[in-house]
DNA sequence: TATTGTTATACTCTATAACTATA
DNA sequence: TATAGTTATAGAGTATAACAATA
């Protein structure tokens, strides 16, 4: 018996022992993402967009004529990558690429009536969504999340 | 031209203006997410362990003999998806998977003297990083974020 | 019957590189 | 030369389902 240990008494003996994990940010805001993540998808159902696709449209309803590599920058993808979700959008019928006069390498994306209705349709299930996962936090308390939260979005793309 | 929409005089006339996704704790926590991993990536080098590797390290080295199972059920994860994880971990020599008596179904692990000793080299990393990367957010300011983060995590669990 | 570790598999999201057509 | 959109491809990271060994 000497050396030998019992999961029971190392590990298992203090389970909810704080980890030091929990001290970084990183860690936090992972688990906390994944959990909004989720959340989300729950929210939104089978039927509903992506949380890419449903932030794609919305930018795409905020600005109209919204050129693809604009969108891509606001979004902080590559352009590459947002050639299903425009693809996606534009299957469903929320959005049309047109062409722009002037430049013919741009394709302005432009909302239709459906995918306007589909947005706001779309904002207030989110807006559930946030209002229901993030219950245990009060207004003040949401406006500073965001508030750091921007901060570190802000010092990534500095750097 | 009538109709004719110039992308320069639509969403080019505002590219500044605050979107309308700015307003969402789920956009804004991708965002903040997507900074903070990648910075992570480029502060621990290629050859540093990716943030599941070091998170999983992380709990190995501060509960010595914790089971597969009870680990993944910390990181919120799944057991199989743990594997490749702990197969890392142990090909680096910094743990071991090890027979627990009385059970020879679970496989506790146990951190090597290397272990401990990359854990305590990749912390001083980590906590660089995070210290460069909020920068702009004093102590107060980050202690309130764990909290706010960690309140959505407990939220989401019992949901 | 239930649990542990494992494998196989597939899906989501993203990046990189290279192509085309335009500018 | 540079840019917009596109394609092909690959890599993380994760989940689900099923399996063998063991409880």
């Amino acid at each position: 018996m000497a050396g030998q240990v019992n999961p029971l008494q190392a590990g298992l003996q203090e389970p909810d022992k704080t980890s030091d994990l929990e001290a970084f940010v990183g860690y936090n805001l992972k688990r906390a993402y994944i959990v909004m993540q989720n959340d989300f998808r729950k929210a939104l159902g089978q039927d509903g967009p992506s949380a890419r696709v449903f932030s794609a449209l919305s930018l795409t309803v905020q600005f109209p004529n919204i050129t693809q590599s604009m969108l891509a920058r606001k979004l902080g993808i590559e352009r590459s990558g947002l050639v299903a979700i425009i693809d996606e959008l534009e299957q469903l019928g929320h959005l049309k690429r047109t062409h722009v006069p002037g430049d013919r390498r741009v394709q302005a994306l432009v909302p239709t009536e459906a995918g306007v209705a589909a947005y706001q349709s779309a904002v207030q299930s989110v807006r559930a969504h946030e209002a229901s996962i993030l219950a245990h936090l009060d207004k003040k308390e949401i406006t500073m999340l965001n508030v750091l939260l921007k901060k570190i979005r802000i010092q990534g793309e500095d750097s």
